[in-house]
RNA sequence: GGGCCCAUAGCUUAGUUUGGCUGGAGCACCCGGCUGAUAACCGGGAGGUCGUCGGUUCAAAUCCGACUGGGCCCA
């Protein structure tokens, strides 16, 4: 492979799109169907199109010019599949991605990335044949176990391009960079020796988080993902203190770790604090730091000594076990400021081995280590009371022992929180361990200075959460005793020189061979090699550990380039400009890149941080494995729809906890994403009716509405760019959410009578032009945030029937000014809905239906002011509310009548008005309406097109037959019916028959399809 | 023990940066209307101690302090 040639984007090879398996065939079947929007059925038919005509890896292609964005896939685990707090995360990826291409910027880079070292792998490969331990591992075979690691997470890289793909989440699968490859370790390597010749590198023995079935230490920031509520025991015990002037005298002892108590080699007192001795029931002695007595000693039990903690120091004590360990016989008391009172005794069991601050006093009170484990967690023989149980399980085994020998005290047990292996969820321990660390407590102000830089996504993470932990950052302990990893690129010579290696190339000269295209830096083959030590020319051994996986990834951003060995968009002194993960990632890539960044660049490593919150379970919980309710990404995606589910997440606030089930998603989803699809379904339907061709250039209508919708969509376009280029998409929801509501239930409800022609082919077509202009310009503006929907609309409005990539919505750049705002009219057409509600909310006093005309609306004062929407705003206030005018009373006019016309007062001034009843001929027409809606209803049940002719007979009296009879061909027109038959007669009852009864008049009607023969168009 | 974030109607939430109209909206509920795109839509109703307490102010959901509850992180 040649990674410098360029090469086209791909999307992956197999199965490059899954198609939803249970959803309709992809293309409508007829035109007339496509009045119905189904978003799964938009999706497959998109799903297909873009599958069939390469539109994704054509879009991925960087363009030669255009400003560069620096982006870096944050690379999953590979060792188990995503979960739907994934989604969210490459949903904000993506929405950032698109935007930044459609405004013609050079993406770098837009490489998928696999994360595919580490612990969780190897976990899975354990479980699956059964192996236990390292030494299982090594019986099973290193090399076959790494092979089966690489295969498995290639394995699962494949179910994360699946579900990436299915939402839309356009990357460039085909050429993935992999933490696993050898050009990344040799990257990966390089990196190291950096740091290694900057001292920043070194090996250290410490007390260290470890996992005894993992058999490696971890580092902190691994720790911290894996901290849980545990119930312990805990219990208080006695050490006599020997040669003691009271000869029943013992020191009380108070721990949660019993298993650590064979280990103790020291007791700790702290210098200024005051003890007691008190006397208990039995005549026995003990000594507790007096501001601990109440919780350890009955409160009449008398005090017979007092002294301070550093007149303690220097008596000996038995300890709780004797055993034949490395410094048999007596323990002392030592001072140290560690000790606290807070929930102890004041008195604290030192055992070096086994804590950081156990083992600083330790060392500087000259009495080593004792560490009875293996290197599973298990007592050796040096404790023959539980040899070979693992540590835990001593813990009542010696509880029952120190009864025995009346050393125990108390024993209980307490609820706290307890580090767990976060991959394997065996309970940790802490150790004394050899580990290689990266310094970086030595650049803590560079981490700190580097991150001031950061704008973070929501601000607080920079200063809080995230600026907190780097003040507090700690060595990163950097080894892992184990197989599938980067190898650490150290070799010791016998003199004990280290040196590390820092290329393929040096390795070659090093070792005195060649290192071809197929070497494979992994364990098996480096750790055979032996190199030459730098120091003094003796052959080396390679220290035996891999790497923590999260250093590989926060090498990504130049070793996903082969950096610095091929030449490549990585540039050094250039920080990412754009990364997005979960807030998880504060302790993990956020924080490996940072310290890569700052230690080898010296900057920081990303310019905009954008962070979501966990996605919680339905009770609120983070969702994890162990708790079971985590959904499969896959199936919700099938369940509700990519742009649904894209748009659910977009519509929460997704820097905060979030709690999402599918229903939910899709309730949420179909406001905005259904209505849009329904207005698009309806705007299709009225075009292909009538043969109207699409319109892309800028319409200059003359109408309020058309001008009004042209205004808010530029508006809402400008509001989606703002947004996006602030990074934080939540804003672009917003609007988008807000402008289809107005496109939906105000645009296209008043606009309807238009559609249909009733105003004439002129206002029809200026009707169509602007609500076509406004799909395709508002489809290329949404398209970064719902890209099928965005598509689908692209193709349908503009007839560009899903036929070759070039035509695809996602080529289309990024829309300038879409038309000119008018903020005049903006604010006016608020203004005229406000008295539309008015206008209803009188008809409701005065109690007469919205069907039933009304002569007038009377407005006053402010209200009758000349509107910017001019004369047009009456036909729209009149139409709305079924008044036949629209009366605007001169400044100080009063209210008429109050007994005859509903009045709306504010602050005593009349703002409109309107008649409470409605004139005779008024009242008939209302019925003749009243009529034909419940026909046209009967049509709907029945099923019929909606020009279908029927054959009506409607039975009626008095005047309502009369004002029926009056207005007979109009109402036959409406519905259809060939003929209409009016009759005094009542009908028989029956299916087809229907009887109503209205505003006090009776009624009957039935509605009988004719035969299939008939005519098919109307008349 | 420490840090960060959150708390508004049964549920989801806008408003909090920069104090100021009667705290908006959606879902669900009740009443009514409308309906040849829509699981729609429109009007009205009911539902809020804006977590609690205190402070600043002419004025606090908004600013300050304490507390309670929740989430996440650290020890």
């Amino acid at each position: 492979m040649d990674p410098a040639a360029p090469r086209a984007p791909s999307l992956g090879g197999r199965r490059a799109f899954i198609l939803p398996a249970a959803s309709p065939p992809p293309m409508v079947e007829e035109e007339s169907e496509a009045a119905a929007f189904r978003p799964l059925a938009v999706e497959a038919t998109v799903l297909d199109y873009w599958q069939r005509t390469g539109v994704p890896a054509r879009a991925l292609i960087a363009p030669a010019e255009g400003p560069t964005f620096r982006f870096t896939e944050g690379p999953p685990t590979a060792n188990g599949p995503p979960h739907l707090g994934h989604v969210i995360t490459r949903i904000l990826k993506d929405v950032q991605l698109r935007y930044r291409r459609q405004r013609g910027y050079r993406v770098v880079s837009l490489q998928a990335g696999w994360d595919c070292h580490g612990l969780g792998v190897e976990i899975e490969i354990e479980k699956r044949h059964g192996l236990r331990s390292r030494h299982d591992i090594e019986g099973y075979g290193v090399e076959r176990f790494c092979a089966e690691c690489r295969s498995d997470a290639l394995r699962v890289a494949a179910l994360w391009e699946a579900m990436s793909l299915r939402l839309g989440y356009w990357l460039d699968y085909g050429h993935p960079y992999r933490t696993m490859d050898a050009a990344y370790v040799e990257s990966v390597w390089w990196s190291l020796r950096q740091l290694f010749d900057r001292g920043l590198l070194d090996k250290g023995h410490y007390v260290l988080p470890y996992c005894p079935r993992c058999e490696t230490t971890l580092s902190s920031h691994e720790v911290a993902q894996g901290y849980r509520e545990a119930t312990d025991p805990s219990v208080t015990v006695v050490f006599p203190l020997e040669e003691d002037r009271r000869p029943t005298r013992s020191l009380l002892v108070w721990t949660t770790t019993p298993w650590t108590l064979p280990a103790n080699l020291l007791v700790a007192v702290r210098s200024e604090l005051p003890y007691v001795t008190v006397r208990l029931a039995d005549g026995r002695e003990v000594v507790v730091a007096e501001a601990a007595r109440a919780r350890f000693v009955p409160e009449d039990a008398p005090v017979v000594a007092r002294e301070l903690g550093r007149e303690l120091v220097g008596r000996a004590y038995l300890p709780p076990f004797d055993l034949p360990g490395p410094t048999p016989g007596r323990r002392r008391v030592v001072a140290d400021d560690f000790v606290t009172v807070d929930e102890g005794t004041g008195i604290v069991h030192v055992a070096p081995s086994f804590g950081p601050d156990d083992y600083r006093v330790g060392a500087r009170e000259g009495v080593g280590v004792f560490d009875p484990l293996d290197s599973r967690g298990r007592f050796t023989e040096q404790v023959p009371l539980v040899a070979g149980r693992p540590f835990k399980a001593a813990d009542p085994i010696l509880e029952e022992d120190l009864a025995r020998r009346g050393r125990l005290y108390r024993s209980g047990t307490v609820r706290h929180t307890y580090p767990f292996c976060w991959r394997c969820d065996s309970a940790l321990l802490y150790r004394a361990m050899d580990s290689w660390f990266v310094r970086t407590s030595r650049v803590t102000d560079r981490l700190v200075r580097h991150n001031r830089s950061v704008t973070w996504i929501p601000a607080h993470l920079r200063d809080g959460r995230f600026g907190n932990f780097l003040t507090e950052a700690k060595d990163w302990a950097l080894s892992r005793s184990r197989y599938w990893g980067t190898p650490l690129p150290i070799w010791l010579c016998p003199a004990g020189h280290a040196t590390c290696v820092g290329s393929f190339a040096e390795l070659a000269e090093l070792t005195g061979t060649t290192v071809g295209p197929e070497f494979d830096p992994h364990r098996v083959t480096v750790d055979r090699l032996q190199v030459r030590c730098r120091v003094c020319g003796a052959p080396g051994r390679r220290e035996p550990y891999t790497l923590d996986a999260w250093y590989d990834s926060g090498a990504a951003p130049f070793a996903q380039f082969h950096y610095p060995f091929e030449p490549g968009p990585f540039d050094p002194s250039a920080p990412l400009d754009y990364i997005a993960e979960g807030i998880d990632q504060t302790r993990g890539w956020y924080y490996t890149l940072l310290v890569l960044a700052a230690t080898l660049f010296d900057r920081p490593a990303y310019r905009t941080c954008l962070t979501s919150g966990h996605v919680l379970d339905e009770g609120g919980r983070k969702m994890s494995k162990s708790r079971g309710a985590a959904p499969d990404p896959s199936r919700f995606l099938e369940e509700v729809g990519a742009d649904p589910a894209r748009w659910a997440f977009l519509s929460l606030d997704f820097t905060e906890g979030m709690r999402i089930t599918p229903g939910e998603a899709a309730k949420a989803a179909h406001r905005t994403v259904g209505t849009l699809g329904h207005v698009v379904a309806f705007h299709l339907a009225n075009a292909r009716e009538d043969r109207l061709p699409p319109v892309a250039e800028r319409p200059t209508p003359s109408g309020v509405l058309d001008r009004w919708l042209l205004s808010r969509l530029e508006g809402t376009r400008a509001a989606i760019e703002r947004s996006l280029e602030g990074f934080d998409p939540r804003e672009a929801a917003a609007a988008v959410r807000g402008f289809v509501d107005d496109l939906s239930t105000w645009y296209l409800r008043r606009s309807r009578p238009r559609f249909w022609g009733e105003s004439g082919p002129e206002a029809r077509a200026e009707a169509h032009a602007s609500l076509s202009y406004t799909l395709t310009g508002f489809a290329r503006a949404i398209a970064p945030l719902l890209p099928f929907v965005a598509e689908w609309t692209y193709q349908e409005v503009g007839e560009r029937r899903f036929r070759d990539a070039d035509a695809s919505v996602h080529l289309a750049g990024w829309p300038s000014a879409l038309a000119d705002r008018d903020p005049e009219l903006e604010q006016a057409m608020e203004r005229l809905r406000g008295w539309v509600e008015l206008g209803r909310a009188l008809r409701q006093r005065a109690g007469v239906k919205s069907r039933i005309p009304l002569a007038e609306l009377r407005l006053f004062g402010e209200a009758a002011a000349p509107s910017a929407l001019g004369a047009e705003a009456d036909r729209l206030l009149a139409d709305e509310l079924n008044v036949r005018a629209i009366v605007r009373a001169g400044p100080g006019a009063e209210a008429p009548d109050d007994a005859a016309w509903v009045v709306e007062r504010r602050d005593g001034r009349p703002v409109a008005a309107l008649p409470r009843t409605p004139t005779p001929e008024l009242l008939e027409e209302g019925w003749s309406r009243e009529l034909g809606r419940r026909l046209q209803q009967r049509r709907k049940e029945l099923g019929l097109r909606y020009n279908e002719p029927v054959r009506v007979v409607v039975s009626a009296t008095g005047p309502l037959l009369k004002a029926l009879g009056a207005r007979r061909e109009a109402l036959a027109r409406q519905v259809v019916a060939e003929p209409l038959e009016l009759t005094e007669e009542p009908l028989p009852e029956g299916p087809t028959v229907r009887a109503w009864e209205f505003e006090g008049v009776r009624c009957a009607a039935q509605v009988i399809p004719r035969a299939a023969a008939a005519a098919p168009d109307r008349p």
